[in-house]
DNA sequence: ACAGCGATTGACT
DNA sequence: GTCAATCGCTGTA
C-alpha cells in the first residue's frame, strides 16, 4: 500500500495525540516500568521513521536501590535521573554501547526505566541497515541493540520525550491485553533481591538470549 | 592524574 | 558454553 505525504502527516498527528504525557512518567518507577510494556517507541531520523513495541524493561531507583546509577549521589552522568520525569537518560557502557532510559518520579527523587528489548513494527529495513544485520530475532532484543537499531545515542541524552518530535513514546491505537512476567534484573551484582525486570510473557525474555 | 570497571555484545570453541 | 573488545565515568591520591 502507498501513503501520500498528507496522509503520512495525518497519521503522525494521530500518533502524536497518543503520546505519553509528563504525568505518565511522573509516578512510581515500578508502575511506569510495567505500563511502558506494549507502548510504542518512535524514532524519527533523516532516513525514515522507526516504530518499536516495548517488550522488556527494568526499573532503577535511588538510595533504596544498590544496582542503580543513582544509588549514592548525583554526578554529571546520572544527573538526569534526579531531574524531572519524561526525559531520555542515555548512558554509554562497555566502551561500545548506548542504553536508553526514561526518567521517572518527581524532581529530586531519582528514578528511571531501562528499555531492554523492543519489536520493530515499522521501519524494519532501516533498522536492519542501522544494525548491519538481516536477522529479525537479533535486531533489537537487547538494550545496546535497540539503540543502534533506532539510531539513539548520546546526542539524544536529556531529550524531553514529552515535547520532542524526533524521539517519543506513545500508546498503541488499539488497546490490548498484556501478560506481564517478572524477574531479577540482568547484569547487576547488587540489588538481586529486587524483581524489577518486567517483560511480556508472550515472547519470553527477549534480551540476553 | 590514573586505575578500575561496567544496567553489553559478538565472535568463537 | 567462554571470553575479549573498548572508553568515559568515578573514586581515590
Amino acid at each position: 500500500m502507498t501513503i501520500s505525504p498528507a496522509e503520512t502527516a495525518t497519521l503522525l498527528d494521530s500518533i502524536l495525540q497518543q503520546r505519553l504525557s509528563a504525568s505518565f512518567y511522573n509516578r512510581n518507577t515500578l508502575t511506569v516500568a510495567k505500563e511502558l510494556l506494549g507502548k510504542l517507541l518512535v524514532s524519527r531520523t533523516r532516513d525514515g521513521d522507526i516504530v518499536a513495541r516495548i517488550t522488556e524493561v527494568e526499573a532503577y531507583r535511588g538510595s533504596d536501590d544498590p544496582a542503580s546509577h543513582a544509588y549514592k549521589k548525583q554526578t554529571p552522568r546520572n544527573r538526569l535521573m534526579f531531574g524531572p520525569a519524561g526525559f531520555a537518560y542515555i548512558y554509554f557502557v562497555y566502551g561500545n554501547h548506548y542504553c536508553l532510559n526514561v526518567t521517572t518520579e518527581k524532581e529530586g527523587s531519582p528514578g528511571a526505566v531501562l528499555i531492554r528489548s523492543v519489536d520493530i513494527v515499522e521501519g524494519i529495513k532501516l533498522a536492519q541497515r542501522n544494525r548491519t544485520t538481516r536477522s529479525i530475532r537479533n535486531l533489537s532484543n537487547g538494550p545496546g541493540k535497540l539503540t543502534q537499531a533506532l539510531r539513539i545515542g548520546k546526542r539524544q541524552n536529556g531529550l524531553d520525550l514529552v515535547k520532542s518530535t524526533d524521539l517519543f513514546i506513545c500508546s498503541p491505537l488499539r488497546r490490548e491485553h498484556l501478560e506481564i512476567a517478572v524477574s531479577t534484573r540482568v547484569g547487576v551484582r547488587s540489588g538481586c533481591d529486587k524483581l524489577w525486570r518486567f517483560y511480556l510473557k508472550k515472547n519470553e525474555p527477549m534480551s540476553n538470549s
